[in-house]
RNA sequence: GUGGCUGUGGCGCAGUGGUAGCGCAUCUGAUUGUGGUUCAGAUGGUCGCGGGUUCGAACCCCGUCAGCCACCCCA
């Protein structure tokens, strides 16, 4: 016996037992992003460091510490390659439009993508390093429109209750103009430079570092001092506030439910205007379905044209999954199991096998042989719904028996026949 | 990255100092070529890994790895 191995920390082997649960999540997604009318788009799991780092923001956690670096085996030990394992995947879509100049071909492009995401976190329900997220990004010129805002926000909530998921709220905020954003910032500053000492560790640092964040801590004592700040968007320009609005009566008009949230903030710089968050109360600590939000200066900040905006959200698939619990559709059946009834059977049977399989026929046999009883057991675990039965008096005749396993009953016949009963 | 809890046959668990059991699953059998129920029997574990204490450790101590829960962060 050699060495044997196990999963890296926070990652998982997505069974066969699991794949139907994937596959339905996967399948009902795309049917919804192409209703839409968005389209996939699929780019490197790594990518430069750097563009982590100009997009998520270099303060931020993600960058500053969850970010896996791939090491070169050319360069030193100690050198680091440069390049990571994408944490998210806006930055890799945003990269990708603006290296293809896609603004010089349309003005509105709707991407969306699906795929595994890494993290170097430490591992809890609803967190893995690796892990999978679906989302949408529009992004163009033509993408500054509160029509856009609500669509996509409307697409989130409407593939999620398309899957049956009932129990999760929509909350929306804005954060206004980059201008906004940063009058706000120093306005929070000062409305909670009096309380200061009174903050969590945790807020303290976090009023160094991201302000914004202090809003959503989950302190007893933070959340007692930013309730009492008595927040509003009284540092909002009137267009801003203007553009909030038309999200919000847009929203309306589809029909989708939402909380406003005046401390829903986002742990990620590029955010401007419009934020959202999907939770589910279900999950645990981790309950975030998805979150997203418009990005004014992102695509400039990352070498694009100043003109071009974007908008767009991520779904953590894991989180998706765990919300939906027990997925209830039913596996496609095999077919038909072929037996052989003794040695001398099996190649017959296993002709059989093949002519079913040409057929198109799912079809499968046991090539061990055993007793027919063992064999009948492998069968019926199988879920086929035919037996194949192979035996002597089969080969004699250059026939086979099926047997139909719900009700018992079995015939000989001809494998034209047969082929032909199993077929309607 | 921090704290708490956990780690025993494939899975779920019991066993808290004298070298391991239970349920499910698996396999075999219950008259000659036949499943799902039932009955009888069988296989399977150096008790996560590495040290230590002890005459003796799954059980106590230390370390380590992994998982879970919370913090943190975020999807």
């Amino acid at each position: 016996m050699g060495k044997s191995f196990s999963l890296p920390r926070g990652t998982a082997d997505i069974l066969p037992s699991d794949i139907t649960a994937w596959r339905y999540l996967e399948s009902s997604a795309r049917q919804f992003f192409s209703v839409y009318n968005y389209k996939e788009i699929r780019t490197p799991n790594f990518e430069e460091t750097e563009l982590f780092a100009r997009s998520m923001g270099q303060s931020s956690d993600v960058v500053q510490k969850q970010i896996l670096s791939l090491r070169s085996q050319k360069a030193d030990a100690a050198e680091d390659s440069g390049l990571a394992l994408r944490p998210e995947g806006t930055a890799s879509v945003v990269r990708s439009y603006i290296q293809n100049n896609v603004d010089r071909k349309e003005s509105l492009s709707k991407y969306f993508y699906i795929g595994p995401m890494f993290r170097g976190e430490r591992p809890q329900k609803g967190r893995l390093r690796q892990f999978h997220q679906m989302g949408v990004e529009a992004i163009g010129p033509d993408s500054a429109s509160p029509y856009l805002d609500a669509e996509v926000i409307a697409l989130a909530v409407n593939l999620l209750k398309g899957l049956g998921l009932k129990g999760f709220t929509l909350k929306i905020n804005t954060l206004g103009s980059k201008e906004d954003k940063e009058a706000f910032s120093k306005k929070l500053r000062e409305d909670l430079k009096p309380h200061l000492a009174k903050l969590s560790d945790e807020s303290k640092q976090r009023y160094e570092r991201n302000v914004f964040r202090i809003l959503d801590s989950k302190s007893k004592e933070d959340k007692a001092i930013v309730k009492n700040l008595k927040l509003d968007h009284s540092y909002l320009s009137k267009e801003s506030l203007d553009y909030y609005t038309k999200v919000k009566e847009n929203l309306t008009a589809l029909g989708v439910a939402f909380e406003e949230s005046v401390d829903l903030v986002r742990g990620l710089d590029y955010y401007t205007h419009t934020v959202f968050e999907i939770c589910d109360s279900s999950l645990g600590a981790q309950d975030a379905l998805g979150a997203g939000g418009r990005y004014g200066t992102l695509v400039a900040q990352l070498g694009g044209s100043d003109n071009v905006e974007a908008i767009g959200f991520a779904l953590g698939m894991e989180r998706i999954l765990l919300a939906l619990g027990k997925v209830d559709i039913k596996q496609s059946a095999l077919d038909t199991f072929v037996i052989a009834m003794d040695d001398a059977a099996v190649s017959y049977a296993f002709h059989v096998l093949n002519k079913l399989r040409a057929s198109n026929i799912s079809a499968d046999m046991h090539f061990k042989g055993g007793s027919a009883k063992s064999q009948m057991r492998i069968a019926n675990k199988s879920g086929a719904r035919f037996t194949v039965i192979i035996g002597a008096q089969e080969v004699q005749n250059k026939t086979v028996t099926l047997k139909d396993m719900d009700s018992g009953e079995q015939e000989e016949l001809a494998l034209q026949e047969a082929i032909s009963k199993i077929k309607s």
